[in-house]
DNA sequence: GCATATAATAAGCCTTCCTTACTATATGCC
DNA sequence: GGCATATAGTAAGGAAGGCTTATTATATGC
């Protein structure tokens, strides 16, 4: 009986990115956690609170925590929602941007570091089948 | 410029499938991580403790925890060598091995619900570029 | 026979995430 | 209007998994 070793493979690989991207970014103060919630902040401004913890697949307390550490970076903004006075509408801040940038070359070099034995094409499969997979499991 | 988003895939999905791990398996008292400590011990049974930290790509005090926790539950035992005082074997008992049965058998029904998107081959493929990556990083 | 290296461990910390419980506000229904 | 219920965010505290640094015991090389 031959099992599949898919869920060990994929914690190692990820546990290895996020090492190397912590090393790397740790002058700058951010860790790979809080690099995501900037990412997915990015990709849906102004939205609430309790939806880029959807998003991210945390509770809303774990996400809050994250920004109280990105709001005290200035790299995140928590505004007053005028319609629902409980909610904040989240806003990255203009120093986030070119922050964000140099996060970017972190990743991008870890990246190909990672998967430098991978030809361009190769590569293109395996996001198409893991982003299959995250698609399906939300 | 398009980003690859390789780093947080691999997290998120990981992320997923210890969660549904940890949550079935919590009657037997085994984490994930403990898991991966078995899997990887009963495929180098008789190795020394810095060897599977090693494999397992975690410092050696990180893994004498995970074994503290295995002896506990009398899953793993610590043998002397008889030629280096220093070290310990690491055994598999007796009684760990029906349990691993039904480990796997989350474990891979928690891959099959994973995966359910993708057809035999491109579970094959994805394994395979996983495991070059994998390798790569040793 | 001493200097250095190695295996395992102790102490204590960090990160990420969680559960539970609370406050403030909004909304639906009588 | 006024109450019941739901929702957004947070506080408190804790668990899991990992780390750094330092210690002990033993082995090894010169």
């Amino acid at each position: 009986m031959i099992h599949s070793k898919f869920g060990f493979l994929s914690y190692e690989i990820s546990h290895v990115i996020r090492q190397r991207f912590n090393k790397q970014a740790e002058s700058i103060g951010v860790t790979h956690s809080q690099w995501r919630v900037l990412v997915h902040l990015s990709e849906n401004e102004n939205c609430r609170q309790v939806d880029l913890a959807d998003i991210l697949n945390v509770k809303p307390i774990t996400l809050a925590r994250q920004i109280d550490l990105l709001e005290q970076l200035s790299l995140v903004k928590r505004l007053n929602d005028k319609e629902d006075r409980r909610v904040f509408r989240l806003k990255l801040t203009t120093k986030a941007k070119p922050i964000m940038q140099e996060l970017w070359q972190i990743a991008d070099s870890i990246e190909n570091e990672i998967c430098n034995m991978l030809s361009d094409e190769e590569k293109g499969v395996l996001s198409k089948l893991l982003i299959t997979i995250k698609t399906q499991l939300s």
